[in-house]
DNA sequence: TTCTAGCCCATTTTT
DNA sequence: TGGGCTAGAA
């Protein structure tokens, strides 16, 4: 029998009623910093090893790649740690490296393989490469296996494209940003063009559902699916079929969802089929052998504007569990317990995140000391602002041993703010990085690599067709194009039919008419070769043939060789596709390149100070937090201060960021800013005022303090001090508070001895009753 | 077909 | 302030 205890002991109650659930419905309320992942990944761990699970009936959706990895990452470890105590008695560490390998790739065969864990859009995607062929679209519509995924990009063109050549409208009323936006939000919310319209029977609201039937059917014709059609589409299909839902209700029997605040509507219905089969939430019963296991924070629901809506998650009680109270409930679990950041630090975002209404109770609860104050600091401008910030990095970083560059982040509510950081950090050579920004798969060459890659695996997709017919320049310029597409839509053929129809193209001039063959040659070279070449080997011989590489050498720029650069690194990329993915084909890393955000974002530097907006902060921490720019109008933003629902989430934003910090905290705002080129005065936000004052320490008169009242190896030094003080009897009494290293919080229960020789009796929760003394181990008291 | 001056605009953005 | 886009020139 496998000694489950093993990795069950170390969490605390409310994590071990998490991880420990089987059967039915369970929300856990996970405050930042409390372990979720943990209970995520040992849940399932738990799932498979004491309830026999079969891992292929186990789906656990993230929002992100990362998380999804990281899950994966460390369920992987958990069960190669527990393989070699077993097989070894010793941990995997002390093992010879070749049998570490062993082992994980034996796990990686037996169980994570089978494993189904990712974003809700690779697991869609991955769902529709098996069933999107029976999928009946009301206006006649089809896609088939081999659908390209339109990015942001893709899909604004499109809209663009629409608004102004198909039904030339006025794209100053009908920007085309925001009729896109509203046709995602429509996606969102599960509706088709004919919902749209009667949720907004007014002209723009009748104009924007045109242009969303249109878009449809342009996305159609492309063979191809938006990032919110891959959730939509399962969702219409396994309304329309019930053989399909049952199908992945019979497979997925154990659902986890991460993030559940974030959430849109339509992800909800696709997690409500899968678990209820089409049944009513309600009428549902048959718990048996399945669960619904969601992990969430009200209080960390930021996404509204992408039509995230956490009222999903205030509603799970009503909807899948028992709807009682919260001291009576079985079907929710609160993890308050906070392990990441000081005392004073939670306090404050407890405090500051009471101001909302919208939210379950909850309040993180410290398992460290109080640590230091945290510093507010008023500056001048953003000039100022950023040299207090640089200032006060350097001295640290210098004072404390234990800090190096990766320990700080600077956190704004815009990336416009990031320049004067940045200026100061070049100023003294400091190493920084900024998270965000231009992500790789949005850079212009690589858009075109792919875009061959999709042209070759989808020709109907024109779009992709378009964007590499005339890179590098070949000869065909708009006014072919512009004959080739409209006999594409005379002859209703897709502009691949056309370009393959020999007669027609021979209708053309000839220098064109040569150019386009040479080209089509090229792709159809390839598209021979789409079965059984491996993906690397494809992309290499499109390179070369298209003249690609060759375009970029010659034209011998400092640009043109970084453009080559990030070629070589796609081309790398796909190389280690081929390794991790056995069996791997084109189309498949093609989805995977769809559907990734960046190359590089596994690698955490330790050596570089982290500047990103808060938002792009979510789910990390750093031992010293820059909050800045904390100033009516940016923080919250003006768009947000009438409306009170907006407001919160501001709010929540803020919420966010003082929990990223685990030791420091230091918020700014400036007294006056540019902002676009004008000068504003700027008032400090309202968010400052809720935050309580004894926890602030203030620069006077916004001078700046030469050194930090007190490093962190000073205080952590006193801190010491103190506990080998508080050795006496008379210092302790029964009912003090205190924190330990490995138990976390406690509480005294008895004091034994007396004078210099004295031990305590200790209550951990969940860990019973410990005998310290605290001469030699290091307690610290909770006020 | 390509280049460039000037115009407009401006949160956040897991996929 | 600066980046992205468009209209007009080369």
């Amino acid at each position: 029998m496998p000694k489950t205890a093993d990795f069950l002991a170390h969490l605390n109650p409310s994590q071990r009623r998490a991880v420990e659930h089987y059967c039915g419905p369970l929300l856990v309320v996970a405050g930042a910093g409390s372990g979720k992942t943990r209970a995520l990944t040992y849940r399932i761990a738990n799932l498979v090893l004491t309830h026999r699970v079969d891992p292929e009936n186990i789906l656990a959706v993230t929002f992100t790649n990362k998380a999804a990895r990281e899950m994966k990452e460390r369920i992987e470890k958990l069960f190669a740690e527990r393989e070699a105590q077993s097989k070894h008695g010793k941990p995997l560490e002390a093992l010879p490296e070749h049998e570490q390998t062993r082992l994980k790739s034996f796990v990686y065969k037996t169980i994570t393989k089978d494993l189904w864990i990712g974003t809700f859009h690779a697991l869609c995607s991955r769902i529709l490469r098996f069933d999107i062929e029976k999928f009946r679209h009301p206006g006649g519509y089809s896609w088939n296996r081999n659908f390209s995924i339109f990015d942001e990009s893709d899909a604004q063109a499109l809209v663009k494209d629409i608004v102004i050549n198909q039904l030339n409208l006025d794209d100053k009323k009908f920007d085309p940003r925001s009729v896109r936006y509203a046709i995602s939000n429509a996606k969102n919310q599960g509706w088709s063009p004919a919902d749209l319209e009667r949720e907004q029977p007014n002209f723009r609201g009748r104009t924007i559902a045109n242009v969303y039937a249109e878009y449809q059917k342009a996305l159609a014709a492309n063979n191809a699916l938006d990032f919110d059609d891959l959730i939509l589409i399962p969702v219409q299909l396994f309304r329309q079929n019930e053989q399909v839902l049952a199908y992945w209700h019979k497979r997925f029997r154990h659902i986890l969802v991460d993030e559940y605040q974030d959430t849109n509507r339509t992800q909800y219905d696709l997690i409500r089929l899968l678990v209820t089969n089409g049944e009513e939430t309600e009428n549902f019963k048959d718990w048996e052998y399945r669960s619904v296991f969601v992990v969430g924070d009200a209080d960390q629901s930021i996404y509204s504007f992408r039509a995230a809506d956490f009222r999903i998650l205030l509603e799970f009680q009503d909807d899948f569990g028992d709807g009682l109270p919260d001291d009576d409930t079985r079907t929710m679990v609160k993890l308050e317990e906070n392990y990441r950041s000081t005392a004073n630090i939670l306090e404050a975002a407890n405090e500051l995140i009471e101001n909302n209404t919208e939210r379950i109770d909850k309040v993180l609860r410290a398992t460290r000391g109080a640590g230091e104050s945290i510093f507010l600091f008023r500056a001048e401008d953003e000039t100022d602002e950023a040299r207090f910030v640089i200032d006060q990095i350097r001295q640290l970083e210098q004072n404390n041993p234990e800090l190096h560059w990766g320990s700080f982040a600077i956190l704004y509510r815009t990336n416009a703010q990031s320049r004067a950081f940045e200026e100061f950090l070049g100023r003294y050579g400091i190493p920084y990085n900024i998270v965000g920004g231009l992500r790789f798969y949005d850079r212009k060459e690589i858009k075109d690599v792919l875009g061959y890659l999709r042209a070759i695996a989808n020709p109907q997709d024109t779009v992709s067709l378009k964007r590499v017919i005339n890179t590098p320049r070949r000869g065909i310029g708009k006014t072919t194009i512009d004959r080739l597409e409209s006999a594409a839509r005379d002859l209703d053929r897709t502009l691949w039919e056309v370009l393959t129809d020999e007669t027609l193209v021979s209708t053309l001039a000839g220098r064109s008419a040569k150019a386009v063959s040479g080209f089509t040659n090229t792709i159809q070279t390839w598209q021979a070769k789409l079965e059984d070449t491996p993906p690397a080997e494809i992309v290499q011989g499109v390179l070369e043939d298209s003249g690609y590489v060759a375009d970029l050498k010659a034209q011998g720029t400092n640009e043109a060789d970084d453009r080559l650069q990030n070629v070589q690194e796609l081309y790398n990329a796909v190389l280690q596709f081929e390794e991790e993915n056995e069996g791997a084909t084109l189309l498949m890393f093609l989805a995977n390149a769809s559907l990734a955000s960046d190359l590089d974002n596994t690698k955490e530097d330790q050596r570089q100070v982290s500047l990103m907006t808060l938002h792009s902060s979510k789910g990390l921490e750093f031992p010293v937090v820059f909050l800045v720019g904390v100033e009516q109008g940016l923080f919250p933003n003006f768009r947000s201060m009438e409306d009170p629902a907006s407001l919160e989430e501001e709010r929540r934003l803020c919420y966010v960021g003082i929990t990223r910090a685990k030791e420091r905290l230091f918020i700014s705002y400036a007294r006056e800013r540019r902002l676009y080129g004008t000068r504003e005065p700027a008032a400090p936000s309202l968010f400052l005022a809720e935050l309580p004052k004894e926890l602030l320490l203030t620069s006077a008169v916004g001078a700046l303090p030469k050194k930090l009242a007190t490093p962190i190896r000073e205080v952590k030094a006193k801190r010491a001090q103190e506990s080998l003080l508080n050795t006496h009897a008379d210092d302790w009494k029964v009912g003090d508070r205190v924190v330990h290293k490995a138990y976390g919080a406690g509480q005294v229960t008895h004091i034994f001895g007396a004078g210099n020789k004295i031990c305590l009796a200790i209550k951990f929760p969940g860990q019973g009753q410990k005998i310290i003394d605290p001469k030699i181990t290091t307690l610290q008291r909770v006020i």
